[in-house]
Formats: C-alpha cells, structure tokens, sequence
DNA sequence: AATGAATGAGAATTCATTCAT
DNA sequence: AATGAATGAATTCTCATTCAT
C-alpha cells in the first residue's frame, strides 16, 4: 500500500465526515424503507436495487445488514408486527377503559395502517398478502395473528365468556382480514369502516 | 350458402378430427395446468418453463395460445371464475330449494376448491393472492367477487329484505375470505369449515 | 380414413370456394407485400408472421413459396430492381428523346418511389439499407447499381464521351444515394430534389 | 469544507487507484468493443453476449454500464460522432491551413476509418447503417451529419461566399456518402478515393 | 460499514422454421 | 397449397448475491 497511514487516517475521517451528513443508515431505517416499497410495489417488484436507493446506499451495502431479501422481509414482518403490538393491540388491555372504547381505540389505530387519512383512500399492498405469497413466512404470519386474536379475545372476555370471547375474536379476525381484502380489491376502505361499525355495535 | 347443412356438419366434423389428431394440447388444457401450478408455486415462482413442462410443451409454444404471461394469468383468473360461477354459485339460484339447503351446498361445493378432501390439508396458495398482487388483475377480481356477492345475497333474500340481505351477503364475503386466509395461514381448515357453519347457522 | 370420397371432394371443393373469395395470393402479391412492410419496418422488424398477415396467410404458408426469409428478401431486391428495369432506368434507353428529358423522366419516376405524393414526405426505409446490412445481398445490389450506372453513363452519353460519361453516371448515383440518405436522416425530401435539380442544370 | 485541497487530491487518488484495482472494464472499453463488433456484424446481428464476450464480461454486467442494448448504441453513436469531431472534422477549423490543404487533411482522416490501410480494403458495416434502420437513433445521425456538414461549409467559404459553400457542402455530403456506400457495395474503396480526389480538385 | 463491479442463473419473449394433416 | 401447432435456439433483460478493495 502506497498510501502512508495518516492519510488513511484523514481518510476515513473524511468518509465518518460525509456519512454524518447523510441520512441515517440502520436497520430500522432500511426496514422502514422496505415496508414502505412493499406496501407500494409488493414484494416481488420490490428489487434489492430499490431498496438501497430509498436508504441511500448501493445494493452490496444492504447484505451488511441482511444476509438476503428473504431475511429482511421476515425482519419486515416482525417490525408490523411489533408497530400492531404497541400501537395498536395494546388499546386491548387498557383496563381503565370499558370493552366499547377499547374496541373503537384499537380499530382507529388499525385504520391508520390501512386508509390514508389525507386521501381517504386504501394504501397500497400490505405486508400480508406479499407474505402469504411466500410460504416461509407463515410462522411469522401466524404470531401476528395470535397476537391479533388474543388482543380481540381479550377485549370480548370483558363482557363475555371466555369460551365465547374466542369465537367472536376468530370470527372478528376473519371478518376484519375479509374487510380489508375487500377494500382493496375495490379500491374502498367503506368496506373496512362497515366492518369496524358492525363489530363495535355487536359488542354494545 | 350453396353447401348443404348435413355437409357442413361433416367438414365440421371433420376438423374436429383434424385438430384432435394433431393438437397435443388446447387452451384448456394449459390453464389447467397452470392453475394447478399457480396454487403450488404462486404465480410468480411459477415460471413460463415450469407451465410449459407441466403441458408437454416447450415454452415457446405457450405463446401461441397466450401473448404473455399476464395474459395467461387473466385468463386462469377468468377460468377460475367460470368454475365458480357454473359450480358454486349456481346453487344460490337453485329456487326449487330453501335457503339453508343452497347455501349448504354452494358451500359444499366451495370447500372442495380449498380443501383437499383426501388428506382433510388446505391447498396450497390460490390465485386470488397470487392476483391481489398484481394491480392489473383487479378489475377481474371485482368481478369475480361481485357475482359471489349477488349469490350469496340472493340466497339471503328468501329470508330477509333486499337492504338486509346485502349487508349479510357483503359480510359473508368478508368472513369466509377471511377465514380462507387464516385456514391457509395456519394450514388448518377448521376456520372454513366453522365460518361456513356459523352462516348457515345464521340464516336458520 | 373414415371419410368417404365423396365428402372429400365437396370439402375441396368448398375449400377452393373459400379461396376463391380471398385475395388471389402467389409469390408477387407476397413479395409486393412483403416491399411494403419492408419499406415501413425493415427486414429486422418485419417477422415471417408480419408478412403472412398481410397476405392473408398463416406464417408457415409462406414457406411453400420461399424456403427461407432470406430467399424472400432476395426476390424483394430483385423484385424492386426489375421495377427500376422497367419503370425507371427504361427512360435512358428512349432514343427518341433528348439527354435532358430523359433525364426528367427517370427522376420523376425515381421519385416516386421515395417520396409520398400525397404527404410530401418520405417514405419509410427503401429495400437499400436492409439490404446493405446483410452481406449476402450485396451482388445483388451490385447488379442494381450497374444498371442504375449504366443508365445514366447512357443519358450522358448523347452530350459527352464515353469516359466522362462514365464519371459522371458514377458521380451522380453516389450523389442521388447519399442525398436520399440525408433526405430520409433528415425527414425531407428536398435533399434528393435538390440533387435531381443540380444534375439537371449539369447536362443542359 | 475543512479538507484542505492537497487532501481532496490524494482522496481523488486513492479512490482512482482502487478504481483501477478492481475494475475490469469501463465504459469507453465496452463502447470501443461494440464498435468493433458492429462494424464487423451489423448492430442486429451483435447480441448483448457477444458484446460481453469480447469485453471479457458476462452478458449481465453489460448492464451496469447500459440499460438497454439501445441505449448502448446510442452511446456507440455518440462516441463515433465525438471521434469524428476531435479527429476529422477539427481539420476544417486549421485557419492556419489553406481550404485545400484542410480538406486534403480532413479526407485524409476520414479514410481511415472505412478503408483498412494494410490490406486496402473496406472496413465492414459502419453504425450508420445499422442506425438508419432504427428510428429512434436519427436524432443521433442528424446530429453527426450537421457537424459534418459545417466542417465542410466551413472549408469551402475560405473560397466561396457564404450560399455557395453551403450548396457545396450539401453536394459534397451527399457524395461522399454515397461513394461510402457504393465502395461498401462493391468491397472497392476506389470510390471514396475518386469522391476524395473530385472534391478537391473542385475546390482548387 | 460501504462500495460497486461482477457474477450467474434464470426469466420472459421472439421468431424462423418444420411437419403431420 | 394451406394449416397452425410445435420446435428450439437465441435474445434481451433482471436481480439476488458475492467479494475485493
């Protein structure tokens, strides 16, 4: 190497300077970049390529941080799940608040995910349908919707028993997941909001 | 016209006879097959040589009968659909049968595309995923779901008033596609299977 | 074969019925065709299924009348050179005439095949530069070119001497091709007037 | 900025140095390649795995460089023009030379890229012929034409008002490339030579 | 950590040509 | 003569991944 060591050294003082200036880079902000690409252009058409452009890095740089595509999308998946459980199943165990409230809490912050509140229309592909596209993820799937059903279980058990809290949140899940595929399909979050009303006047 | 009918009948007879000695596959055939495939694989991990293998073909000779694969892709939804419609939905004009017996059986008849009745195992993905997709396909989904939606509204009107009726059926399409994603997610079909009970219990 | 000999006659005879209401295809109305496509598309973009289309006939058709496109593309050269034969060069030859009027006649009649009389604009790619770009065609061109060459060394020669007149027939065709180029880089059919006009006031 | 510019300097160096390390081809190394094969094989006839081949490259990484093989003729064009530019057409603006000198010069400079000097005899296809053919490059072409039409323009208004050159530099044009193409025809430079030799003597 | 050139496998698609009927 | 299904090789292009620097 031709280069003495202090020009190393001022080298990558130099580089450290420049990175400073930039955006960021850590996982949680690729991860973030990536849900937001999935959700637009599904996971399939969402290329390695892209998502280092959103984060501002070149291709080769994302393998630092992920050992492939697959890995990163169940990283994806993980950190929906872990948005759901501290924003929006955890209105479910608010026990100050009476099962209505609770209800109408968790589906507002549900909505968020879904409806862009400026627009008023459906965002784009969600993470699941790209999900159960892949066969790998389904344990990852499956833990949401534990967490989903167990959130609404709870919710129900404060007017009903326990045997019937379940069935009324397996039914809520299915009908609310329904709702959505619907929305979608027709480009019309009513179906959604129809869906939330139901399940909150059955619960009245 | 100076040929006569009964010769008419022959030459096209004759075609017929024609075509069947050489044509190693038709249309139907590769939709099939496709469709087959599309559930294993998914649409996108389906590629056009797999479909060709999967028809006796080689891939180049797909594009005879489809100019792409998109098209293909349109055509197995379409195909899926037209199953739907003569198979399954047709119980719900059945008008000779009450409610409970037609939704019962269009049921029946919707459990066997889902659920292999052998094995008791769910199958693998459907192309309704596979399409939600892809962006382009949406306007045939909507149709399929529309004729689900008119099926099923039209069995609850033997019961219920039009505006009732519509609302149980939007609601019905929710809960069972939900439930099919959750039976598909946790590869259990007992989420169909007491989806389909509760409607049926319902309308009783 | 189980049908009988009489139904086969009629089927002929109903097929030569059908034939006869087409366009009468033989190898001229392909090769006219297969000019015009040529002209618009090149020989690269234009497919041995194009060319069928436009004859009313199915791609393998064609194969009964040239055993390859390249033998198609052969004919397509000499087709257009013995258009030149007889409809434009034919002009040098005619005695009764003076340099200058021979000369006038076999432009305009050139012209025609360059520019569109209706649009005044110009036509799309003559037979020259598909042809040029494959190597097989060039005695062909060659024998285009020495008729074109003798034709004008034999306008010049009712005014100059034989060598001269062989400069100047050698001087004029390289000028006629390269403003035809430049008129057809550049959309405008004025290079090639320009140079009809420029050779004209030459030989007066 | 708190890099002192003797720092910046060795950055530039050091990041060229590893540049050099790594990298196995550039740009201009890859457009130089095609330029070669077109001319040989015509740009129809050069497939992207040819070009890569001879770029010690495998077909993939040509598209770090090109998004398309079109763009990459695009380039090729660009790159002739530019060759052009520094090494033919600059012998026009020699206010040192006298026009016949300059045009001597320019020609001179010019033959070599159609006539191989060893053997005598004509290069393979130039990109002009195969750029004809495709629409989209004519801009290109428009482009290389006009500058090479102001190169001569220029010369010839050392000696003749300003109309006149210009009539003559269209002429000359026109000539020169249509003895390109005669002298391609015929595999004989002896026409570019006596197009050469004409416009000179014309000039003096 | 970051680069970015290079890989290499594979994708969709095109198309001239063949051939049994 | 005509069909048109089938071939099969080639082509452009994509993309996740690797790796030397």
């Amino acid at each position: 190497m031709f280069l003495n060591k202090r020009l190393v050294k001022y080298i990558n003082f130099a580089q450290k300077y420049n990175n400073l200036a930039k955006q960021k880079v850590d996982i949680d902000f690729i991860i973030n970049q990536s849900i937001k690409l999935f959700r637009i252009k599904t996971y399939h058409n969402t290329s390695m390529s892209d998502i280092a452009e959103a984060c501002g890095l070149l291709k080769g740089s994302l393998y630092h941080y992920f050992k492939s595509k697959e890995e990163l999308m169940g990283k994806v998946i993980i950190a929906v799940h872990e948005y759901f459980k501290t924003e929006v199943f955890t209105f479910a165990f608010k026990e100050e608040l009476n099962g209505v409230d609770r209800l109408q809490l968790l589906f507002e912050a549900a909505q968020i995910v879904f409806v862009n509140k400026k627009t008023g229309k459906m965002y784009g592909n969600m993470g699941v349908e790209s999900a159960m596209v892949i066969s790998d993820f389904t344990p990852l799937l499956q833990s949401f919707f534990n967490d989903f059903f167990l959130a609404l279980k709870h919710i129900y058990q404060t007017k009903f028993e326990e045997s019937i809290a379940e069935e009324l949140a397996e039914r809520s899940v299915a009908e609310i997941e329904g709702s959505i595929m619907l929305s979608r399909i027709y480009d019309n979050p009513q179906y959604i909001f129809n869906t939330f009303e139901r399940l909150i006047d059955r619960i009245r």
